[in-house]
DNA sequence: CGTCATGATTCTGC
DNA sequence: GCAGAATCATGACG
């Protein structure tokens, strides 16, 4: 502790200012509350105040200068309406007196469609974002309001010795409280970004389009063309194509979405696929002897419809699959409720002109010719 | 580079 | 909330 400065230093003794910091360290408090106490009732106490008073009132830079100079809260609105808008932060508890809720139409640039944004990972991540940003703020207004006290504590005992006016007190908090937003504001601007990063990760990946795998195509066609009467899979049919295909559920849903609706606008474009399909379908199930093919769905009970056009002869099957299908009871209510609005059936006609060669057992070829 | 195929998104109706 | 329809965006291919 008493190390020397290292050659010859012609400045005054470190150590005796070492000792000296030491000494007031050492000073216990009573002490120093004791010489707080002589000092205030020292006669020459009020005089002195005065003077200081005079002196103050001469030097003192004028107070209103220093406090409004707040600057236009622009940027920090900018940040709340964006937070807002991102569901980060919430409409109330909002104290700056501003113009708080334009988030409606505020960023308009920045983030057109929010609510289209419902992926489980964004929202998990974006509510860890919201979790940690409001973690923060809580801090950092517990310890402003922490500092603020203990500063405003200490300028009303520090009035007993100097002039220091309520006004000055007020300017000091002002000034604390600025400070603060300043921090809060950086937090602000960090959890935008994080967001916006969130965001534009979560917007690439799924802009990125990658075609599905051969496995993937093909578990989706063999179901879609052994279920043509009703290609409605159930959700746990859906977990089944997605488990199988390597894909996600949603990405079933798409599937068969985009499926139909191609399907049935150019269905002659489709015969081939269906006759590689149906021919397949076909074929493996009537190795197995079961007609329901059962690689493509083995836990729908819808599997069971093909059934019986396996055994039907080509003339009107289509007509009882039709009936069938749509007396059938729906695996789930999804497919029951397009049955009820007659959305697929109209469309499933002209199937296949050429069916496979010795293959009575084609559902869809035979149902319709 | 243009075109087609295809997965994803958006809008609308029920 | 789901399905159909339209549309967008990107990959594959000649």
């Amino acid at each position: 502790m008493d190390a020397q400065p290292p050659g010859s230093g012609p400045g005054p003794a470190t150590s005796d200012v070492l000792q000296q910091i030491m000494a007031i360290a050492d000073q216990s408090l009573d002490e120093a509350q004791a010489r707080k106490h002589a000092l205030n009732c020292h006669r020459m106490k009020p005089a002195l105040f005065s003077v200081l008073c005079e002196i103050k009132e001469k030097t003192a830079v004028s107070i209103h200068g220093i406090q409004e100079e707040d600057p236009p809260h622009a940027q920090l609105t900018r940040l709340d309406n964006m937070l807002l808008a991102e569901g980060v932060s919430r409409p109330e508890n909002r104290e700056r007196g501003g113009p708080a809720v334009v988030a409606g139409t505020a960023t308009p640039g920045g983030c057109p469609n929010d609510n289209s944004i419902e992926h489980s990972d964004y929202r998990a991540k974006l509510s860890q974002i919201r979790q940690i940003y409001y973690s923060e703020l809580e801090k950092y207004e517990q310890a402003c309001h922490e500092f603020t006290t203990h500063v405003t504590n200490l300028l009303q005992e520090q009035s007993r010795l100097r002039p220091v006016s309520p006004r000055e007190i007020e300017c000091m908090v002002g000034v604390i409280h600025s400070k603060f937003s300043a921090i809060q504001m950086q937090l602000k601007q960090s959890t935008c970004e994080a967001v916006m990063t969130l965001r534009s990760q979560f917007l690439d990946a799924r802009r990125k389009r990658r075609n599905f795998s051969k496995q993937a195509t093909e578990v989706l066609n063999e179901y879609f063309y052994s279920h043509l009467s009703n290609p409605y899979p159930s959700e746990e049919a859906k977990e089944e194509l997605a488990r199988k295909g390597g894909i996600t559920v949603s990405q079933v849903s798409n599937w068969f979405g985009n499926k139909r609706i191609r399907y049935k606008k150019n269905m002659r474009k489709f015969q081939e696929e269906a006759t590689i399909y149906t021919g397949k379908t076909v074929a493996d199930t009537t190795e197995v002897g079961v007609p329901g093919n059962h690689t493509s769905c083995p836990s729908t009970p819808s599997c069971g419809l093909s059934g019986p056009f396996t055994l039907t002869n080509a003339g009107g099957a289509f007509l009882t699959l039709q009936t069938l299908a749509s007396l059938r009871p729906s695996p789930g209510g999804a497919s029951l409720q397009s049955q009820a609005r007659g959305g697929w059936q109209g469309a499933t006609p002209p199937l296949l002109t050429t069916s496979p060669a010795g293959d009575p057992g084609n559902v869809n070829s035979d149902a319709f010719r």
